[in-house]
DNA sequence: CGTAACATGTAATCGGTTACATGATTAC
DNA sequence: GTAATCATGTAACCGATTACATGTTACG
């Protein structure tokens, strides 16, 4: 159960199971989501099973934060995890089987790839943010100093160059396209 | 929810769940899987729903077999899967995960990596030998001819792509991490 | 005065996995 | 004889999504 690991993994930091959604969403969001309504429960487990250690902080707003840290046993969890051998969750893919049938719609091919660049082509912008980010925190990017900072900026290159080789590929499944039956289609 | 579709999609041609199964992992294999737990029960609801026809066949070896086809109606609800917008399951990739957390087992990134990189290679082999039995079946691949065969080939091209990028991604991380500590290490 | 952000949760449901159950035929 | 392939299923469980429930503070 990987979602276990990732939040002992983030909260080797301090942090409430608020503030880990959006954690989650601004650094391990480009291969991972979690709703708080999965996160909660799960804390509460880890905490029971002496993984986590809780202190409930006032919060300026709303109501008191329950904030969350890593005890040493959730530690030796988290690395065993990482000893362990690399994870496959078997990958589904539900939009390229929506291409794999396209042949059932041969006219929805060309507006269904338009919208498929557009969307992916949103996807690598946001991680070129991050990218541009990065680059202006630490001059020394890529080459970075400490391993802490590695294997984050090691998953973020990955994510940029899958994302440009998807939209380079719908742009030339749409040139194809196109070249199959006149330029002037379903615009 | 997307292994209705596709069994509608595949069962445009006849078959029982038992040829589904392995015709699965042979066809979209590279992005999508099923177990027969989750065959048997979805084909008996579509053919409750009207979406699928069934007829029995005595079988040469073993019990009788239950061979579906997709009715009308069943292709009317895959046409409708396909006019409709791009379909992101939003992606989740443990092993991803694993990398981002690399930090706290310095000593075990190496060895992680190697393994991630022989799992891929394999997997790239395999789309790589898809690829020349393609070649050899259609000698004027990749212009194939008919529609039928251009998406799932769409598919096969981007799968190779980004297995390509993977596998190129692992061995610069090696090399990055080898350059980091002398090369003797973790073997 | 309403909306967004802060902050915590529960309940119902769903898609998928793992394990279990059954039994015939074929090849070694 | 025993393992693999053919062929059908059921049951328990698990991870994740969606919808519901509650209440405060800050901003426009």
């Amino acid at each position: 159960m990987a979602l276990e690991h990732i939040l002992l993994g983030m909260l080797r930091k301090p942090a409430s199971g608020y503030d880990l959604k959006a954690e989650i969403t601004g650094s391990v969001g480009h291969f991972w989501h979690a709703e708080l309504s999965q996160i909660y429960p799960m804390l509460r487990r880890l905490e029971r099973d002496g993984l986590l250690a809780v202190r409930t902080e006032p919060s300026d707003k709303g109501p008191p934060r329950k904030v969350y840290e890593t005890t040493p046993a959730g530690r030796e969890r988290l690395t065993t995890w990482l000893t362990g051998a690399p994870a496959f969750g078997t990958e589904r893919l539900e939009w390229l089987a929506q291409v794999w049938f396209l042949d059932e719609r041969p006219e929805r091919a060309l507006p269904f790839f338009r919208s498929l660049r557009a969307d992916f082509a949103r996807e690598l912008a946001s991680l070129e943010a991050i990218e541009t980010y990065w680059k202006g925190a630490d001059p020394s990017y890529p080459d970075v100093a400490g391993n802490a900072d590695l294997f984050p900026q090691f998953t973020l290159a990955l994510g940029l160059r899958k994302l440009k080789v998807i939209v380079d590929w719908c742009d030339e499944c749409i040139a194809r396209l196109e070249a199959r039956h006149g330029k002037d289609d379903s615009r």
